[in-house]
DNA sequence: CCAGACGTTGTT
DNA sequence: GTCTGG
DNA sequence: CCAGACGTTGTT
DNA sequence: GTCTGG
């Protein structure tokens, strides 16, 4: 699955990456969880368009938001038949923006080792996400996203069975464009390329999404640095 | 018809 | 809002 | 995803 | 154990 990722790519980068004239005003962050604000990318007026989106998809019909705390994210496989997700597929997709992910490798016993994934390139990932508009009693609009995820790539499987769906650069426009019907952009939803994404293992500071910083995602030192454990498969 | 659910992951 | 269950 | 809370009454 | 919060 994904819970938890980073986005620390300079916003002037980001900004010329998408042909926007506005330097996106992020800041670096290297953990970011569940129920914050992320930065996202979504078709308005057929242009792409950056946007702030609380993590966590609360339906438009749902009495209490706290059912977004754990609508992080939404299966691929099934997003044509959850109540939930189904018309938001067809009519609100999005992007989220991101440079890596965590994942956590659980052993037998003792404590999980959580890893970060990131491209070999260091380069921007987008997410495929969906967005939803909640009116609270007060009459106050709320935007939120879920991440889509999907089967883990050979690069995951070490580590996790589930991971992000990834959008490939020439496919954002396709994606975001909800003009484009389901089975043009189900096929986007596979597992990444196996050569995308590399695993660096890291600190457990990230357990604790308080902790926010370039610590995090430091080399282990050597005689402590965990590979992907394949005897756990 | 109305009432009630609507989600994911991981673990057992 | 929309679907499932009774 | 993980971390952390999880309850009431009454009194100050 | 289960739910809420970040």
């Amino acid at each position: 699955m994904c819970g938890r990722f980073t986005l620390r790519i300079d916003g002037e980068l980001i900004s010329i990456e998408w042909g926007w004239t506005k330097r996106l005003p992020t800041h670096p962050r290297f953990n970011i969880a569940p129920t914050q604000p992320v930065w996202a990318v979504r078709f308005e007026n057929g242009e792409a368009k950056p946007v702030e989106l609380r993590w966590g998809l609360i339906p438009s019909w749902a009495k209490d938001p706290a059912i977004g705390n754990r609508m992080i994210n939404a299966r691929a496989e099934t997003l044509v038949e959850k109540p939930a997700f189904r018309q938001a597929f067809v009519q609100r997709r999005c992007l989220v923006l991101a440079d890596g992910f965590y994942e956590w490798q659980g052993k037998g016993k003792g404590p999980k080792q959580p890893f970060w994934f990131s491209r070999a390139d260091g380069g921007l990932l987008t997410f495929a996400g969906l967005w939803e508009r909640w009116i609270s009693p007060d009459g106050e609009p709320v935007e939120t996203c879920t991440i889509i995820t999907t089967k883990a790539n050979e690069t995951l499987r070490p580590v996790h069975e589930r991971m992000p769906a990834i959008i490939a650069s020439a496919d954002r426009p396709v994606w975001l464009d909800c003009t484009n019907p389901v089975p043009v952009v189900t096929p986007m939803l596979a597992p990444a390329p196996d050569d995308l994404l590399v695993a660096t293992p890291v600190s457990a500071a990230v357990n604790s999404p308080s902790n926010d910083g370039p610590g995090l995602i430091e080399e282990a030192t050597p005689d402590e640095a965990p590979s992907p454990d394949l005897r756990l498969l």
